[in-house]
DNA sequence: GTCTATATGGGGATAGAC
DNA sequence: GTCTATCCCCATATAGAC
């Protein structure tokens, strides 16, 4: 069990992973089995290398982990930025809040170790390595912020609420889905879209339904 | 800073913090730092005894987890439970459901660090300490499946929200707010009601309000 | 770029004195 | 109940050969 995980890439290079290969895998590992858990002997094995080679490509094991979390941010970043520009003009305030939740959502609970793995191991990293990733996540913070302000400004979104807090309980609401999701109980689309109508309508059963 | 950090009960007793104070700080540190971060000699520091002294008490790192997260659970069950079942006769679904979550939060934010250390580490620990604290998260699951689809019956929630995911929409977005929360900008209580209001009604502005 | 070998430190856990 | 002492394992990280 411990001789042959590795799957090389192809046949013609020996391991021939790389520094992004490298941190592919450490992304799937850190999101699958967290930051304390995962160590630099686990990275290498199932990068095909010996621990010791890593440190060709990284300095040090927070130097990956913040690699990590960087590009985890960015994708997520990216995913909702795209999602909202890409919008025909006049896109009414509901369906650009729906575009975006759902973006976010789908680079979480898809495809992406790093955004997954970002989401999950955030809180577990040494200060030095949260602190170094606040930069990257602040800016996908402020795209949330100007979102959401400019919404509540058109007068789409109640006026009494703050939009820091919204931001907050939103994107926590939504990155804690990672804990639970299973896509045999329905697709990220589908969750995507029960949770806009919750946190559109709420779930109260009302009479202009 | 390594010799005198711990703070004796009192003075007629060297360290007298017995099991359930071991149980107490391991619950703080726990919270405060993770668990891949909480070694025994960090709690046996903080405790005022020395490492090998926890063995008296517990037979492994494990089984103090494992106390700590069914205690947990333990209290915010108990905290929601009593909330709801303390409201007046005839009090409407509304106000009950805001009873719970008000409930909820607060056994998270205020006071309780055994359930702050509960939602914080359960994804770190190691899955055979998951799995010994199923039974209890699934009684205190079933009792907000209970409560939801008591309401849903009555007609106060839409119907086509399956309980089960609003449920785990529900806990999931609560247990988040315990990575950004901050007393300094307003209270549990408020952020409940605040929360609550989302939840129930939904961020869209409404001609009905 | 990757290897082997190794330094160094900290972790959980046990044994036996007091 | 707590102590000291110690075992054993695994972690990150380094050095130098290939």
């Amino acid at each position: 069990m411990a001789q042959n995980t590795a799957i090389k890439v192809n046949e013609t290079s020996r391991s021939a992973v790389g520094r992004d290969g490298v941190l592919d895998i450490a992304a799937r590992l850190f999101r699958e089995q967290g930051y304390g858990s995962v160590s630099l002997r686990k990275i290498a094995e199932a990068a095909g290398i010996k621990a010791g080679s890593i440190y060709y490509h990284f300095g040090s094991k927070d130097e990956i982990v913040a690699a990590v979390l960087d590009a985890g941010i960015q994708v997520v970043h990216e995913s909702m930025r795209e999602a909202v520009s890409e919008l025909p003009e006049g896109t009414g305030p509901e369906a650009i809040l729906r575009a975006a939740i759902g973006a976010h959502l789908r680079a979480l609970l898809d495809v992406c170790d790093y955004s997954s793995a970002n989401v999950r191991i955030f809180g577990q990293v040494p200060q030095s390595v949260r602190d170094a990733n606040l930069p990257t996540r602040g800016a996908y913070e402020a795209e949330w912020d100007a979102l959401l302000s400019r919404l509540q400004n058109v007068g789409a979104l109640k006026s009494d609420v703050d939009i820091r807090r919204l931001r907050l309980m939103l994107i926590g609401a939504l990155n804690a889905t990672l804990e639970w999701f299973d896509p045999d109980r329905g697709s990220a689309e589908a969750l995507s879209c029960t949770y806009a109508d919750v946190f559109l309508n709420g779930i109260l059963k009302r009479q202009d339904i």
